[in-house]
DNA sequence: CTTGGGACCTAA
DNA sequence: TGAGTTAGGTCCCAAG
């Protein structure tokens, strides 16, 4: 029998180990698998010369010690080392010991390895990865030699052992939401050693006896009004008590047997919740697959994990943050946003007078809670979150669990790991670092005599050639730092050490020098390991992008996009890796390496085209190119007399522009057609609006693409980013300055004549900030905010969340004073800086944008010089005559006038 | 008043 | 059991 394999855990006892595999079998049903008999172990470099038989007699945790051969971490070996294999009893003694070992013997290897993963990386079983089930007891109870009188809350329970199959498809998950309301204190946030939980909400995928949610309360009163439709689909249990009602959701749990638990902000609030609350009652709340049904949290410095053995805990919040830029991220915001639904309304305080109330119905706070199960379990439905992290899971080799927990450095030392097993090389534990050491590597103050910089140089941008620009056709390289290390062989297991002796041996043919200076051995001598690892999540990324292409709807492409991107994500993260201070194996010969042939490629791509390439002929024409701008790997360039040439045509330039640039590259390095800008307006580096073409099913799609401009980002108010958007647009696809001057005259108008009677002007007046710390050094408004608004309600902000504000009149005030919580502000009746809205956030982007163009426009048209857009007088804005006139008729001739010039 | 640096957020 | 990387623009505060 096959299975997926969703969570692995293990059990130890004096004799043995067990490891616990929780999976899923193609009928969907779940199994609980035990491995009894895997030994946890590591190596150590003997350079003491200390005696085995000595090493072993002194620590009694030491089951075998084996001579082995291993290849070290870090640099070109021709030969592998010997090392000592050390094997111990039980997974906790490996910690135990590595230190004194350390001390005794010398260099220690993969000390700090979950027992877990050991397992699966020795096993090349992955997580969310089909297995063979062997079963020695096929209805495993515990009463056998193991000694483990352990029956999990799986349907089946197997004890054997597993082997890793290909095979691709899913296995039906179920998916369980949950939503938990607390009694609100009179102040403050709800505390789980005094107020109890009056409600579960519960929803499901599939329905769990012919029910998608089920709300459990914890008294029982009348639901009166509560409407019609919610039964027989969602219904309602009174379960008279708290404790009552928190045992029925464990039994719950244990019979609809979901895979997944969802909720939104449950890592945070919901499971802490509910597990401190059930501790302070002194009842269990079994939830996991496991016999004890484990459920705990634990903190990670500002983040919470929660763990549910056998399932996965699966927080909508963190996912969402990760995957979508939003200004706001509470659950009214989210749902809106990305569900198109609405969260219902309750205040803390009505939720109070509710639950306490003798008589009242409770309708209403049932299907407020119900809503919100409902909408948790919508984000996985209908935005299918966890797809990505699935496949990742698949590709990485870890648990499902670990993967939407931990960022990417938990999935490349998995790689890693599994591809240095393959080729018996070992891997070294986490550094041990000083607190700033992560940060900051310079001192600058007394080192600099030695060794040259201990920094790492990123990537090259070039200056763009400001103002509006036409014709522009947008290149760029497909994974250029992925592809640079393959296409230089650049890895730990090829990196030639300083003062090596081993480069006598080597070729001076086979020696890559790097633009840094770093050496490293060609693929005839050695391919690297993380060449090939690089290789292969390459083509799992192509694979991704041509689903995407292929895929009929929307939907299917965005989720599908979302993957090639997580997946490009984690092969620039090996170079990013190489450079991280904290990683097992550290190299900045590596990183700097990567990077240096990165800038050399972006100076020599623009380079050739410059001075080699110059000119396109093209049907009857030649085109002359110029380079408007290029940033780490990308490259625009600029057609000039591109007169009455279609994108077609535009996009056949640009693909002879590549092949003649690609000519000259080393494989895989690819340069890549991306899109081909009608017109452009470049502000500034990595500040830039594009009116792009794109082939679509329905031919050409045109859009406008804006990076780095506040329309992008967050932290201006969306009466800013919509005028700039809007101006960027007029002025992009019609060159009408005069409409665009309008646009931003009547915005002024509309902001000065606000008042709070007009909702939509309002929101469009907020500002929102990341609340990153809680010591700034100078005053944040944002901060500002967030302690006025515990002083006034007790509801605590949290470091990682947005703040919105507003900003009031207030003379004399610094800017961080004058910001309000908007809410307050209403209901107090504020008078809105109007004067900082206009002069602050309306006119300077604006500003920029008119002046950037009108720099173009002068050198176009010389007699109307020295003209400002907008000259201030006090508060009155008097606007210059138009520079551009409207397209009307013809825009291809009207255009081609108002827009081309020579270089 | 000018200037440097902190903070934020984004591009790559 | 934690946390890939650097480059860059713009705002505001506070030190000078
Ligand atoms: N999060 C990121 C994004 C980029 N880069 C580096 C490595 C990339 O190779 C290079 C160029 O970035 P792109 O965004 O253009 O991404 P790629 O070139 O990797 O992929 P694509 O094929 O989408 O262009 O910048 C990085 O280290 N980390």
């Amino acid at each position: 029998m096959r299975a997926q394999v969703i969570d692995v855990d293990y059990i130890s006892s004096k004799e043995t180990n067990v490891v616990r595999l929780y999976c899923k079998n193609e009928a969907g049903e779940s199994i609980c698998l035990s491995v009894p008999g895997f030994e946890p172990y590591f190596y150590a470099r003997n350079s003491n010369n200390v005696n085995p038989t000595t090493l072993k007699r002194k620590f009694y945790q030491i089951k075998k010690i084996e001579d082995v051969e291993r290849y070290l971490p870090l640099g070109y070996q021709r030969e592998p080392s010997k090392l000592l294999k050390i094997t111990v009893q039980h997974p906790k003694q490996v910690p135990e010991i590595r230190d004194e070992v350390k001390e005794l013997v010398g260099e220690v290897f993969e000390t700090d390895i979950l027992f877990k993963n050991r397992y699966l990386v020795d096993k090349n079983i992955k997580g969310m990865g089909w297995i063979n089930l062997h079963p020695s007891i096929a209805d495993y109870t515990g009463q056998d030699a193991t000694d483990h009188k352990s029956k999990s809350n799986c349907k089946f329970n197997i004890l054997g052992h597993a082997e890793p199959v290909n095979y691709l498809a899913n296995a039906s998950f179920k998916f369980l939401s949950l939503d938990i309301e607390c009694l609100p204190p009179e102040d403050g946030m709800p505390e789980p050693s005094k107020d109890p939980v009056i409600i579960i909400s519960l929803a499901f995928d599939p329905p769990f006896n012919g029910k998608k949610s089920i709300v459990l309360t914890a008294k029982s009163a009348s639901l009166q009004s509560q409407p019609e439709q919610t039964e027989p689909l969602n219904t309602t249990e009174m379960l008279g008590n708290e404790v009552k009602m928190l045992n029925r959701f464990s039994n719950i749990v244990k019979e609809y047997d979901p895979d997944f638990i969802a909720g939104y902000n449950s890592n945070s609030f919901d499971f802490p919740y509910l597990i401190d609350r059930t501790a302070a009652l002194e009842i269990n709340l079994p939830l996991g697959r496991d016999d004890r049904g484990s459920v705990y949290y634990k903190n990670f410095g500002i983040i919470t994990k929660v763990t549910i053995t056998g399932r996965v805990a699966a927080d909508a919040l963190p996912l969402i943050k990760r995957e979508f830029s939003l200004k706001q991220y509470p659950l009214e915001f989210t749902a809106k946003q990305l569900l198109n639904d609405e969260k219902l309304d309750m205040k803390p305080e009505e939720m109070r007078r509710i639950w306490l109330s003798a008589n009242e119905s409770i309708a209403k706070l049932v299907e407020y809670s119900r809503k919100d199960a409902q909408l948790a379990l919508a984000f996985f439905l209908k935005l299918k979150l966890l797809d990505k992290y699935i496949a990742l899971s698949r590709t990485s080799g870890m648990l499902l669990q670990d993967i939407i927990d931990s960022g990417q450095s938990q999935m490349i030392e998995m790689l890693l790991l599994r591809a240095f097993l393959l080729e018996k090389r070992v891997m070294p534990p986490k550094p041990e670092l000083e607190e700033d050491a992560a940060t900051d590597a310079n001192d600058e103050t007394d080192s600099k005599d030695d060794d040259g910089e201990e920094e790492l140089k990123g990537g090259e941008v070039l200056p763009p050639k400001k103002g509006l620009l036409e014709n522009i056709v947008i290149l760029d390289y497909k994974s250029l730092y992925p592809t640079i290390m393959i296409a230089h062989n650049l890895c730990y297991t090829t990196q030639i050490m300083d003062n090596d002796p081993v480069i006598a041996s080597i070729d001076q043919k086979d020696i890559i020098i790097t633009p840094s200076g770093a050496r490293f051995v060609s693929p005839s001598v050695k391919k690297g390991i993380l060449p090939q690892i690089l290789e292969n999540l390459l083509s799992k990324r192509d694979e991704a992008k041509k689903a995407m292409k292929a895929a009929s709807t929307d939907d299917e492409k965005r989720i599908l996009d979302a993957l090639q991107y997580a997946l490009k994500i984690l092969l620039n993260s090996f170079y990013g890796y190489s450079g991280y201070r904290r990683a097992r194996i550290f190299s900045l010969e590596i990183a700097n390496s990567v990077t240096g042939y990165g800038r050399e490629n972006l100076l020599r791509t623009k380079d050739v085209i410059l001075n080699e390439i110059k000119t396109i002929p093209y049907k009857d024409f030649v085109i002359p190119l110029s380079v408007a701008y290029g940033d780490t790997d990308s490259t625009f360039v600029m057609l000039l007399d591109f007169a009455n040439l279609t994108i077609e045509d535009a996009e056949i330039i640009g693909k002879s522009i590549t092949a003649k640039i690609n000519e000259r590259l080393p494989k895989p390095m690819e340069l890549q057609y991306e899109s081909f800008a009608k017109r452009a307006v470049f502000m500034a580096k990595k500040r830039y609006a594009i009116w792009v073409f794109e082939k679509s099913d329905e031919g050409w799609k045109d859009k406008i693409k804006v990076k780095g401009m506040e329309t992008v980002r967050r932290d201006w108010c969306d009466l800013t980013s919509k005028t700039l958007s809007r101006c960027l647009e007029i002025v992009l696809k019609e060159g009408n300055m005069e409409k665009a001057k309008n646009l931003v005259t009547s915005t002024i108008d509309a902001l000065r004549k606000f008042d709070y009677s007009d909702k939509s002007m309002l929101k469009d007046l907020f500002l929102t900030k990341k609340l990153s710390k809680r010591n700034y050094k100078s005053k944040q408004p944002h901060l500002i905010v967030a302690e006025k608004i515990f002083r006034r309600s007790g509801t605590r902000l949290h470091i990682g969340d947005r703040i919105p504000f507003v900003i009031i009149s207030a003379k004399g005030k610094l800017f961080a004073d004058k910001a309000e919580d908007p809410d307050y502000a209403v209901e107090h009746k504020l008078k809105l800086d109007t004067d900082y809205y206009v002069d602050k956030q309306i006119l300077p982007p604006i500003k920029r944008l008119f002046d950037g163009i009108e720099i173009e426009i002068k050198d176009l048209k010389a007699d109307k010089a020295n003209r400002t857009l907008f000259e201030f007088h006090g508060d009155e804005i008097v606007v210059s005559e138009p520079i551009l006139r409207p397209a009307k008729s013809s825009p291809n001739n009207e255009q081609k006038n108002l827009f081309s010039f020579g270089n």
